[in-house]
DNA sequence: TATTCAAAACTTGTATACTAGTCAAAAATA
DNA sequence: TATTTTTGACTAGTATACAAGTTTTGAATA
């Protein structure tokens, strides 16, 4: 497990949080592996209380299932859970880019495509570089609808999503995610709805199409009941 | 505050959450009233603990506000936040029951049908009944497209919605509520998407209609950057 | 009277101790 | 030997104790 340094003007429970989120969607806590409150303590040198508090929060979106006086097991990759979580990314999204097109102000393209040129110049350079602007490309088209509640909330469901997603981006060789960041912010400068719609469908199409690639490649990982 | 008994197979932390939302939504706890753990503890017979894990989850739709070695405060009526939740629950559930049109089973209707044979039933009987069913009513369509964790999640940022969904449910007289219900199980059950889709809009843009009425009566409740 | 400042009385955050449930392996029994 | 029982070593759930920060209070001072 990687353990990051503590961040100021963060609390022990936050810090728990994103350490743990951060090695589950990293594969490097393993899909299905069990996790004690008190191992984990020890790992981040903190009592169990903050990092149970952790764990609750993960097993809200079933990223984890706390088993009670059991133990905690990191889910198993369940197709049903990434259903749920593309269908929500995907509706919520697509609704959010249509409204961007009459939302976004000069200073909020601006932003949209300093990031876009980053993830152009990061392009099959630096996988993991180009995810994180992936991230945050997705996170200003909410932040520009002001929905940043909604982008918690879909963010705690698209954990399941994300830890395909970073196999996607290091197994799937013919990347489409940059050019289709551009159409959808060119949709967005030219203020047409109907365009910026058909181009994030079109984006989130691809993860579909990945899904017999990841199926194979990581079979040790997907839920019995996945289909 | 009004404290129910607590349900068999329930942990303390459940239960305080349950009790606590409750009577937020219930408008029984005040928005902008301060709430400390202990008192809440005290009142439901617990230790701090699950209490302050409930207000955690709480703080986490923005539903209370922790402020660190202060208190929690349970947030004033904000339109923001209403308008975030509607529109995920627009959002969300505009795409349902699309989905419903080709999803639901013979079972499903008929659960859907008695559901709504109730509501028609207490329609101007008994409010809160009325508002439980209509709960379930929607449930019941993420039920139908299994997207049950979309429904835990969109619940959860509801709940600003519902505090006033409440007292749009006592104020506003002319209720449509049911009819629109019918005019969209009836769309379902005619399998046809566009006017699913339509039904549920006409339904959820009833709720916009609303806010001028409870601005007006409820003002006290409002927090000053609502517009 | 008005102001300053310290201490007391609160709050949540966290650590620790204890409770109760689960499981597995060892021990007792047939 | 096969089966049941017991016991011990784990787990998370909860209570309690303490740490650290904020606010209030009230006495001392100008």
């Amino acid at each position: 497990m990687n353990v990051p340094p503590k961040n100021v003007n963060e609390t022990n429970r936050e810090y728990a949080f994103r350490v743990i989120s951060a090695n589950i969607i990293s594969l490097d806590i393993e899909p299905g592996s069990m996790i004690g409150e008190q191992e984990i303590a020890t790992m981040l040198g903190l009592s169990r209380t903050p990092v149970h508090e952790a764990f609750l929060e993960l097993s809200k979106s079933k990223i984890v299932d706390i088993l009670p006086q059991k133990g905690c097991r990191v889910s198993m990759i369940d197709s049903d859970l990434i259903r749920e979580a593309r269908f929500l990314r995907i509706t919520v999204e697509t609704a959010l880019v249509e409204d961007a097109c009459e939302l976004a102000k000069e200073e909020d393209l601006r932003e949209l495509e300093d990031n876009l040129e980053l993830q152009e110049f990061y392009l099959s350079k630096d996988a993991d570089k180009l995810l994180a602007l992936d991230n945050e490309f997705h996170k200003l088209i909410y932040s520009i609808c002001n929905k940043m509640q909604c982008y918690y909330m879909v963010s705690l469901m698209s954990m399941h999503f994300d830890r395909v997603r970073s196999l996607s981006l290091h197994s799937v060789k013919d990347l489409k995610i940059v050019s289709d960041h551009r159409a959808i912010l060119n949709a967005i400068k030219k203020k047409d709805p109907a365009a910026a719609r058909a181009a994030f469908q079109k984006h989130m199409a691809r993860f579909e199409l990945d899904w017999s690639i990841i199926c194979n490649e990581y079979k040790q990982y997907i839920s019995d009941g996945s289909t």
